[in-house]
DNA sequence: ACTTGCAATGTTATATCATCACATAGAAAT
DNA sequence: ATTTCTATGTGATGATATAACATTGCAAGT
């Protein structure tokens, strides 16, 4: 049984970070990175795994469970919602992706290659996703973990606002 | 997710920020701030609204949206989701509430009087959280927004971690 | 070969979170 | 007083996520 997408933006290009970019290789690139992450640290990059992450980078935009969950079945894995959570819990735990909290959604990590504070620029009119390079942790931030004897283990940022293209709709 | 509920007369410490802090009188500013927020935005604080900032205050904790509903109702307000969201999502428009997006809950903002970029630990163990006086933006972040053209409305920080106590557990 | 152990996948059922659509009630503006 | 808008209330439904448990496939150890 299908169920109903809630996504809005469905007819984008290929938009990364809100600028076209070549978008033919950049999967093979990805599924090579995961592969080799996999292979360094012990764990399987599974068909289900696998077929999860081509799914993300295909869209190259923010997808929820049970969209991911209706390509797997079309795929011939499972149909029950806990097959796409877990491929999915697997693809962020391992860096290939991940959820965007303020979305309940998921997308493929823009440059898996490098660690990373995952931060992104979510489009309030469109869902449309942008992972920024934020190479630069919030010192203010990590100092008042220190003093409250806090250990993170892993920081997100989420901006939320108008992505260009929506701002230039809102101009006519 | 189950804490023990912290009452408004207890005399021991209370935790804001994993640190202890008088919380006695924080709740009376707290609901002020708001007042004079809305008196000064041409908005109202109704009576709903109030209590469900007072539910949050009380608690010093995330609670989830049915959590506050429960208590709203016992307070004679109304029983269905929607009243305690539409009363979550003005305290959050008007900034004296965040969402925590991690655990789709909310939370008394603990500064509501300056404008602030919201930065949360979140504790993966106990599910606490700790709002961080975190003033400084992500410079970073900044700039590749204006790069790719992106206006921020918002933004939110949420890292994730073991909070004091449960680390002091975890060696045990 | 066999069994023991473990990780991964699958299924059913259920829990949790959130919004829609529409009716009524109050406040504010004219 | 009438209109208008905001706010509250309700029932119904949608969307997201996990629990619990059976089954499979593979690898070690015997
Ligand atoms: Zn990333
Ligand atoms: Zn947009
Ligand atoms: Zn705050
Ligand atoms: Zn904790």
């Amino acid at each position: 049984m299908t169920r109903a997408i809630q996504t809005k933006n469905e007819k984008l290009p290929d938009p990364v970070g809100f600028a076209t970019h070549d978008h033919n290789d950049c999967i093979d690139t990805a599924i090579a990175a995961a592969e080799t992450h996999c292979a360094n640290n012990g764990v399987r990059l599974t068909p289900v795994r696998r077929k999860a992450l081509e799914i993300l980078l295909q869209e190259h935009r923010a997808l929820g469970a049970y969209e991911i969950l209706d390509r797997l079945r079309d795929a011939g894995f499972g149909s029950q919602p806990a097959v796409a959570y877990r491929a999915l819990e697997f693809l962020v735990t391992n860096g290939s992706a991940h959820k965007i909290e303020r979305l309940n959604a998921f997308i493929a990590c823009a440059h898996s290659k490098v660690s990373h504070v995952p931060a992104f620029m979510i489009c309030t009119e469109c869902d449309s996703v942008a992972e920024v390079q934020s190479n630069l942790t919030n010192k203010a931030f990590g100092n008042a973990a220190h003093v409250a004897g806090f250990r993170i283990e892993q920081t997100t940022m989420e901006a939320v606002g108008l992505c260009p293209v929506c701002i230039d709709k809102s101009k006519t």
